[in-house]
DNA sequence: CGTTATCTTGACGTACATCAAATGTCGTGG
DNA sequence: CCACGACATTTGATGTACGTCAAGATAACG
């Protein structure tokens, strides 16, 4: 196993795995220890600057991607520059799931071979900050799942676990104030830093006020004076843009399930 | 194989399966015709009543459900009695993905034994007039994965064509105007009653005004108004109210995308 | 053919967007 | 270390798309 130099804005090498920090959060936790080698062998080590732009919506999906540090946005964007936000992605995340795209997605029924189409991504995604993932080609992943069922079996759980959230943001983008918006996002933060036991108090949060807003449906104007209003109720403390501390997670809970 | 006698909303019935015209939508499609017995085996028809629920978020996910004739509609609801359709299925429409809901989902990231918690929908359904579907139990679809992979490919396929729907309904519900959303809907629903060849002009809507606006975020009124001006533009007629003629499709295709 | 739910239409209100400007933050170089 | 500039964030004034409330008009149904 030897590194490789590259330029310094995608610096690629092949992955150790064994001591990936994020393994156990994403797919490659599948694979048990002693199968490493073949998870190792297809798997791409990539840096990314901060800002770039590593998958984009309707291009040929030839790889899957799983970030091992910092974050990521992946996001739609409609002709005149509109964009949504669909989510954010740390550690494990997987990214590339894609469909043969025919223009117009017809949930779930096809029933014919309109499926000749090669697959696309359906989504976009940069790096926000300094980013490093893992890249696959779609065959090595397909001889993996092949190889490996439980690593079909955790994309599966991975894809009905996205797709839940995904409803979970229809609700709020469709039905939710923007009170309850960003409370909602709060609170999702902080159950997120610790994905087990008791959710953080204090949370960084690595996206701009404009990608917020992008996410929840908002404007930047609308985030920052509702994050205002929410620390003159002593709901949160601002201590920097980036940093908030939530005073009081019960009253954001009730806030974001539809209270108040 | 034996009959069972259900009370007449909820009439049950093996499944035959080999003529089943919803097969090739579904994930039932994956399964060869030779096989198909082991398929009818587990599968249950069920036929229910128009309006009746037949799956209820955060209830334990015992089963898995396929429709094969009818329409449902899929959603959410907050406790206030807000709601939001996630979706509407017809034939080939899979449900019951569940996810080991940990109440605030950490968008795909686990890392550690919190998913002891048993799997609950996510998500209610309901009929939307009479519906008939096809029922198995959880275990059942584990045992026809594991017997046929290509089983699980479908479902893999399947999800990831519902998160790639959900997505694009979040760029409507988060960056679309009330006009934008009706004529997405309405070019969705003509591309969807003929998942192949060339979309339908004249399209029939099962489900009422009000689910309408539920699924694209917005209000009875508004969905009814915006209809109305698409008329007096002679972008569509309305013979019936649950009967729409798109007269211009292009201009509707347009304004979906965000132009206009 | 009456009764009731659904759909349409109108008048008015408001939550959030838009436009505009001040303030804060942070990297860079003097 | 501090001054400067670029950009992100905050704050304020105003506009508007869509929601709310309230009748009517159609359609569905027994």
């Amino acid at each position: 196993m030897m590194f490789q130099r590259r330029p310094m804005v995608v610096g690629a090498a092949p992955a150790p795995c064994v001591d990936c920090a994020s393994r156990p959060f994403g797919i490659c936790g599948a694979i048990d220890e002693r199968d490493l080698a073949s998870l190792a062998e297809v798997a791409v080590a990539i840096d990314l600057a901060p800002g770039k732009l590593f998958m984009e919506e309707s291009e040929p999906a030839d790889h899957v991607f799983n970030v091992t540090a910092g974050t990521v946005r992946i996001f739609k964007l409609l002709p005149d520059g509109r964009r949504q936000i669909v989510g954010f992605g740390g550690p494990g995340q997987f990214l590339g799931l894609a469909t043969s795209t025919v223009l117009d997605r017809t949930r779930g029924a096809r029933g014919c071979d309109c499926r000749a189409a090669p697959a696309a991504y359906t989504v976009s995604a940069e790096a926000i900050g300094p980013v490093r993932l893992c890249r696959f080609s779609r065959a090595a992943l397909r001889r993996l799942m092949d190889d490996f069922p439980r690593m079909e079996d955790r994309l599966l759980e991975t894809a009905a676990t996205e797709l839940a959230a995904a409803q979970e943001q229809l609700v709020l983008l469709g039905r939710k104030t923007a009170r309850e918006r960003l409370a909602s996002f709060l609170v999702a933060q902080s159950a997120r830093a610790r994905p087990c036991g008791p959710p953080a108090s204090s949370l960084f949060l690595p996206m701009s006020r404009g990608d917020i807003a992008d996410y929840l449906g908002l404007t930047v104007e609308t985030v920052s004076r509702t994050l205002r209003r929410f620390r003159t109720e002593r709901l949160i403390a601002l201590r920097s843009p980036t940093h908030v501390d939530l005073l009081d997670r019960a009253a954001l809970q009730a806030l974001a399930q539809g209270f108040g």
